[in-house]
DNA sequence: GGTTGATAGTTACAAAAGTAACCATTATCT
DNA sequence: AGATAATGGTTACTTTTGTAACTATCAACC
């Protein structure tokens, strides 16, 4: 009827990209759940950490772009699991920097193993040109300056 | 320390998807946020009756992959805003179908034609080899068909 | 040195999403 | 036909997120 020409959500970026988060976080998201209870934003936490040495709460979120409150949240939760302390920072009294504890620490190392093991799942489903373009392009959308090294 | 060739967040293919998808919805979300009150859940509503014609809440449950309560409250929502109307299917009275009324028809119109040439934008910043191959990709990742035509 | 403004973090309240239980209707199976 | 199960959709309850206001500390400026 003249209309059936249309724009496709397949072809719209923001729809896929959603989509394809969606579905590949649903798996890892279900690892850190069952295995440690934790929520995403819980993980991303736990990992910057244990990525990064430690780090305060506003550091995280600069780094991965995190509302502070969320991050609040999620320290607190990490907290009441024994995964991290907080130590007053002696030079300014209104901050305070976050350690994991071994069991944090812990936690970190099993998880990364399963996450790392998980990319490379779905790296082979592409080619290694395809996978780099892949990763490439969604820096690039992300606006996140192209990794170190 | 040993430990300083880890693994990085920004290779991890699920976090890149979603600061990726968290970024380039922003800013089309504000458009339907701003033009016309809608929430995510209510454009992808309105934007599958507007594509693909009277509908019922089940059939873009499958199509969006959206779940039922979603679109129950995404469709009372649309309803409230008199841009659709409910018909009860006359041979399971369980179903009703739905249809965009006029002011639900040019919410479409106007947010597809802003969609677009969002789209259009995202799409230049790539060379067309590049974007197609993200396109692709994706939709490998959503577990999509590729499109027809 | 006291006021003003910024910053780190938490808390309170509101909006949204997830989960499960729930009607009503239709399909199945004996 | 009558019991049982499946389907379409809504509602109630809980969890999570978003937004804004708030406390405490530090920085800047007169």
């Amino acid at each position: 009827m003249g209309k059936n020409d249309h724009f496709d959500l397949r072809e719209f970026l923001p729809y896929l990209l959603n989509l394809a988060a969606e579905e590949t976080s649903q798996h890892f998201s279900a690892t850190y759940r069952e295995r440690y209870g934790l929520l995403r934003t819980e993980w991303r936490v736990l990992f910057h950490l244990g990525r990064y040495g430690d780090l305060s709460a506003s550091e995280i979120g600069a780094m991965a772009k995190i509302h502070k409150t969320k991050i609040s949240r999620a320290v607190s939760a990490l907290e009441s699991k024994n995964f991290l302390k907080r130590t007053a920072s002696p030079e300014d009294r209104r901050r305070e920097i976050l350690s994991l504890l071994p069991s944090g620490q812990a936690a970190y190392d099993d998880l990364t193993a399963a996450a790392e093991s998980y990319n490379r799942e779905l790296a082979s489903q592409f080619s290694s040109e395809e996978w780099s373009l892949l990763l490439a392009s969604l820096e690039r959308l992300a606006h996140l300056p192209p990794p170190k090294e």
